[in-house]
DNA sequence: CATCATATAATCGTATCTGATTCTGCTATT
DNA sequence: AATAGCAGAATCAGATACGATTATATGATG
């Protein structure tokens, strides 16, 4: 693997599991010997996440975890809402044996992180649309959501509503239901934005009423 | 400017108004040459550019302006049908007089090329949803079709249809008739889908010649 | 004609250096 | 006590040089 492919994955997997937090900066330097490489790889692939729109990257400051406002969040769901649906409508059809079972898995996976098992099952579902763009845009769109998604699931306790549509929308996958599956799915992305949007609001609460 | 935004924004201009050709290689010490900068800054801006999906970045070989195939047109078109007609319907009735004196501008300018008219003329009428997220992603879109857009409008000698739809389009916003515009929106880019796919089904896609 | 060896060119990554910018903690003044 | 200013530390931006790796083109050999 690259270095730059290393040190990208790496950055990706922390925001993922929420070993990175919102705002965090990220040290040229710090990851460079955290990854036993140099800095010229580790520049090349915060550009990659900048791209991505995963972190920010201000001259002469540095990279942190970008910051996410309740507007933001409401624009990222909004794109999931668009995308997402139309990806599962078209794959359904073409799922697999083993994509069925890569979501499967995904559930009931102790190894990896609640925000990477989250990720492998939706991204296990779209495989059969066989649209490799659209899927790493969602994504993106996912890891940006991520950072939040892991600190307010951990104040809950864990999210078993979340879990339970996952299980409910892979039933109605491994039965073709096209049109169960997708009104789920968006009931799904409807309900996590509203759980994020609510979780950001509260920083802008007036005095005046 | 940053050399690194220096070098991206030299290569995004040169898709846009046609200078690179699907799959020409871009050589990282021809372009450090070019912009009278160092190879590091050049590699970071590739990265990002790859990041956009504009560019391939094979190991040991190079970048290269990524090419497409039917099906690729087909799913690029489908995100932007997605995304384009929801952007518009939420900024019309917010667009400032500036907004559409620029989308306007970009129709009779002389200055830009093609591929960056049209960019500015779209990117100026979902200026008023203010989603940035958005509204750079679907930037990305157009500029990843943009080199071959470029070619086969060459070859027709100028696409006066897609003109045409574009001077009625901000017709219609201009009277805040935002269904309309949003219909006419959604054809004009069925339309140039079906063009792209259609130009690409023969598979006379020779770069060496 | 097919295959292997070699030469060339390009990339990948490291190390090091310089200059510029930003951050931090201390001091002095009001 | 609070703030302004300043020196030093930390960080980043970028250039340059070097070796290693890999791909491609050329040519020799059987």
């Amino acid at each position: 693997m690259n270095a730059v492919e290393l040190a990208h994955q790496h950055v990706l997997a922390a925001l993922l599991n929420g070993d990175l937090r919102p705002g965090q900066w990220i040290r040229q330097d710090d990851l460079a010997a955290e990854l036993g490489i140099s800095k010229v790889p580790v520049r090349e692939a915060l550009q990659r996440l900048t791209a991505e729109g995963l972190v920010t990257f201000e001259t002469n400051r540095g990279s942190a975890v970008r910051s996410l406002t309740a507007a933001d969040a409401e624009e990222i769901y909004a794109l999931r809402l668009a995308i997402e649906p139309m990806l599962l409508e078209r794959s359904i059809a073409n799922l697999s044996i083993v994509d069925l079972a890569s979501a499967g898995l995904a559930l009931t996976s102790t190894g990896s992180s609640i925000g990477e098992a989250n990720w492998h099952f939706h991204r296990a579902l779209y495989a059969g649309a066989h649209w490799d763009r659209a899927v790493t845009l969602v994504g993106r769109l996912h890891a940006a959501v991520a950072p939040y998604v892991v600190l307010y699931t951990q104040e809950l306790g864990g999210s078993s509503a979340s879990d339970k549509q996952h299980r409910k929308l892979l039933k109605l996958c491994q039965a073709a239901k096209t049109q169960r599956a997708v009104d789920l799915l968006r009931q799904h992305l409807e309900e996590a934005s509203a759980a994020l949007v609510a979780s950001l609001r509260p920083p802008a609460a007036d005095s005046t009423s």
